[in-house]
DNA sequence: TTCGGGTAAATGTGATCACAAATTGAGGTG
DNA sequence: CACCTCAATTTGTGATCACATTTACCCGAA
C-alpha cells in the first residue's frame, strides 16, 4: 500500500507556515523519536525496515535512513547480523546514562531559566497538570509524553543547538527501558519535582531551577534503585554484538 | 567507476580478524568522521552524495546513509534546500560546544583513570611525541589526528557506551573549525597539559587527571578568544536554514 | 560592461530490483 | 520426544532509475 504518490502531500499549499518541512523521511524520524520517547518500543525487540514501512505507509528507504539517524544516537541498535532492535538495558548503561543527564541537564536548566517568564510557568503548570493527572491515573504512556514536554519546554528555552541534541539522545536511550519500569512497579510512587521547578521559573530563580532539575533525575534513580535489578539484562560475557 | 562489484571485497577470508568489519556504509561513515577530525573538510564548504561516492569509489547509497547519521549528531548539516555542508561556526556554538565539553570530558577522564595503566601512560607518551613533533612541524592535519588519539585512548578507557558517544559528537562538530583556527594563528602557541595528564594516569591520580583534561580544554578556549571573531560568521538574522 | 532570462546540468529524494545472509519452519530421522 | 537438515521466507544492503527542485552557465539585450 504506497502512501499517495505525490511527495507533496504533507506540504500544505500555504505560504504562510515558516516552515512546512516536507521530505518523508524526517516525518518518519520524527514518528520514531515519538514512539520511542512514549515507551511504544519495547526493549530487546526487533523491529523491521518493511514492517515500520508498511506501518507507516511508506516505502523502506526513507525508513532506512531514520533509523540510521536513531542508531547513530545509540536509540536504535544495530547488531551484528544488521537487525535493528530497540536497545537492551544494563546496569551499567542506566548509570552511565543517569551521570550523563546530571552532568547535563541542570546546567541547561540553569542557562534557560534566563529566558524563561511567567508565561512559561503558567505553561509548564498546565503541563505538570496533565503529568499529575496520568501519574494518579496509571497512564505510562501519556505521563512519558508529558513528561517529556515539560523538561523541554524548560530546555528548549536555553536556545542551545548543542546541549539539546545531546539531552534527547539520552532521553531516547532511556525512555524505552523506563517504559518497561512504570509498567512493572507503577507510575504511583513517583513524587517528581516539577512543582520547585515551576515555583523556580515564576520567580526566575535559576539556581533553585538547577538544583530542582537535579533533584528530579535523582528521584528517578532512586525509583530504579529501588526496583534494582528486575527488568535488567545483566551484561552477559557473551559474544558482543 | 562502480567499486568491484563484490560486496565481500574487503572481507579478507581469513577468520582470525575478530573485527573484519563488513558493510560498504561503515567504511564510508569512518571515512567521513575521519576526515572530519582530520579537518579535510572546511566549515561552510558544501558536500555532495554523488561527489562523495565517486571519491570513495562506492555508488551514493551508502553515502546517504552515511551522511545521514553524522547530520544526527551535527556533524554535518541539511540545509533546507537538502544541500549538504559542513556547519559553519558562530561565537554561540562554539561557547556551547566547549562548556558541554568542560562538562563532560574531564569527568569521563576520572573514570577513566582507574582503568588506565603504566603501560598506558607509555602509549600516551608515544602519541603526545608526535603531537609535538606535529605541532613543531606546524603540520596541523596530522597534529589533529594525533590529538584525537590521545585524548580518547584516555577516553576510551572509560568503558562508557554512553558518555563517548556524545564527546565523538562534540569533537567532530568543533574539529573542522579548529582546523581553519590552526589554519590561521598556527599552531606554535598552543600549550596543551598532555604532559600532566601523562603524570596523572603514571601515578594513578584520577583527580589529577580530571584536571588536567579540564585544563587542557580551557587552554583551547583561550587559544580562541585570543583569535576570538575571525574566522566565525556572525549569527546574521538572515532566513534560518 | 552589466544585468536578465532561459536552458542544461546537478542534486537530494523516494521507489524498485537483485542478491546474499540469516531466520524460520516444517519434515524427517535417531 | 529430541535433534538435525534443508528449503522457503524474511531481512538488510547496495545499485539503479525517475523525478522535482535547485543551481550553474551561457547567450543576448540594454
Amino acid at each position: 500500500m504506497p502512501v499517495s504518490s505525490s511527495r507533496h502531500a504533507a506540504a500544505s499549499a500555504d505560504a504562510a507556515a515558516p516552515a512546512p518541512r516536507r521530505s518523508v523521511r524526517d516525518e518518519v524520524e520524527q514518528s520514531l523519536r515519538a514512539g520511542l520517547l512514549s515507551g511504544r518500543f519495547v526493549p530487546g525487540h526487533s523491529v523491521t525496515l518493511r514492517g515500520l514501512a508498511q506501518e507507516l505507509g511508506v516505502s523502506p528507504m526513507p525508513v532506512r535512513e531514520a533509523v540510521r539517524a536513531l542508531s547513530a544516537g545509540n536509540a536504535l541498535e544495530i547488531r551484528s547480523n544488521g537487525r535493528i532492535q530497540v536497545p537492551t538495558m544494563t546496569p551499567q548503561r542506566l548509570s552511565e546514562i543517569l551521570t550523563a543527564r546530571l552532568l547535563l541537564e541542570p546546567e541547561l536548566a540553569f542557562v534557560a531559566a534566563a529566558h524563561l517568564g511567567s508565561s512559561d510557568a503558567t505553561a509548564l503548570r498546565k503541563i505538570d497538570d496533565r503529568v499529575d493527572e496520568s501519574l494518579s491515573g496509571g497512564d505510562a504512556e501519556t505521563y512519558m509524553r508529558e513528561n517529556f514536554a515539560f523538561h523541554f519546554h524548560i530546555y528548549r528555552a536555553a536556545g542551545s543547538q548543542v546541549l539539546m541534541p545531546l539531552v534527547e539522545s539520552l532521553w531516547l536511550q532511556f525512555a524505552p527501558f523506563m517504559r518497561t519500569v512504570y509498567g512493572r512497579v507503577g507510575t504511583a510512587a513517583l513524587d517528581d519535582h516539577h512543582k520547585e521547578a515551576i515555583a523556580a521559573v515564576r520567580s526566575r530563580d535559576a539556581g533553585g531551577l538547577r538544583d530542582a532539575i537535579a533533584a528530579d533525575i535523582r528521584c528517578g534513580m532512586e525509583l530504579l534503585d529501588r526496583s534494582s535489578g528486575e527488568g535488567l539484562r545483566e551484561a552477559q560475557p557473551g559474544p558482543p554484538d
